[in-house]
DNA sequence: GCTACATGCTCTAGCTGCTGTAGGTTCAAC
DNA sequence: GTTGAACCTACAGCAGCTAGAGCATGTAGC
């Protein structure tokens, strides 16, 4: 029997980030002590890692409910699961796309900076100007 | 004298987020007609739009504040609005650098799925066995 | 058995950068 | 004068945690 305490040293989550798992339905009630302290099990355990490791991915919460659920049913086609995973991969192909046109533009404006005035500088030049811009660049960002 | 919705129609910003530039002091209170409404000037149109550029290149609000300030002292010396940048296009880089990672690892999962039942899943097991990633993808994904 | 202290508990607020809603007021056209 | 779009303030909510207050429990040493 795990105490949340080491159940979060163990996957490398914080003992907040756990409780608040719980409280959205990703982590099941666990047992708890006679004094009310929560204690853990070994299934617990694989589900926090399944867990975190979705989230290393950057799985949303959402998806990885739903990746816990087919789990769940080790007979149901697995269609759903790798539909889930593409998903994810689309998203972060296209968070890609968008990064990389970012990065080329700011290379630019710290490129062709010369390190004058502020009056001259080329940083501040571009964001007043949007039409500098080579690449487009809307909905960036996060 | 513009409105705050004609404001926000020129610089492809919704109304709230003008407001709410206010609030946190990016944009200044304006002038206000008898009626208590908001009236734009040229300056203000020219401030939103820096301010909307910046966060399409994905500078976080507190950086676009210092570049704002940076801009309203021509005679100052560019480093610091150069370094902003540059710590900009470190956060790209860094963010490009996880999520390629991340791709690589989706990519796999994906392909490897052979569309059998969920128990044989490629996508679920690796998402439980993390010892099966080729990649580092620690604090990735967002 | 007692004390000290780490760890646990609940509850609430805060982070970023907005967005949406409720319930009311102002403006401009007709 | 009346309509209806656009405006106002104030506050709640999104994701995914994280931090803190104020108190209870668990455990190790003595």
């Amino acid at each position: 029997m795990l105490t949340i305490g080491t159940l979060a040293r163990r996957t490398g989550t914080k003992v907040q980030t756990i409780r608040y798992y719980e409280q959205v339905g990703l982590m099941p009630e666990p047992g708890r002590s006679e004094g009310g302290q929560r204690r853990y099990g070994d299934a617990e355990l694989d589900r926090l890692s399944f867990i975190r490791h979705a989230r290393q991915l950057g799985f949303p919460l959402d998806a990885i409910r739903e990746l816990l659920n087919l789990s769940d049913h080790p007979n149901r086609p697995c269609a759903e699961a790798d539909e889930i995973a593409r998903r994810q991969l689309r998203q972060v192909e296209q968070r890609l796309a968008r990064l990389e046109a970012l990065r080329t533009e700011l290379q630019r404006m710290v490129r062709e900076c010369s390190g004058g005035r502020t009056a001259d500088c080329r940083v501040l030049e571009v964001l007043r100007d949007h039409s500098e811009c080579l690449t487009d660049h809307e909905n960036a960002g996060t």
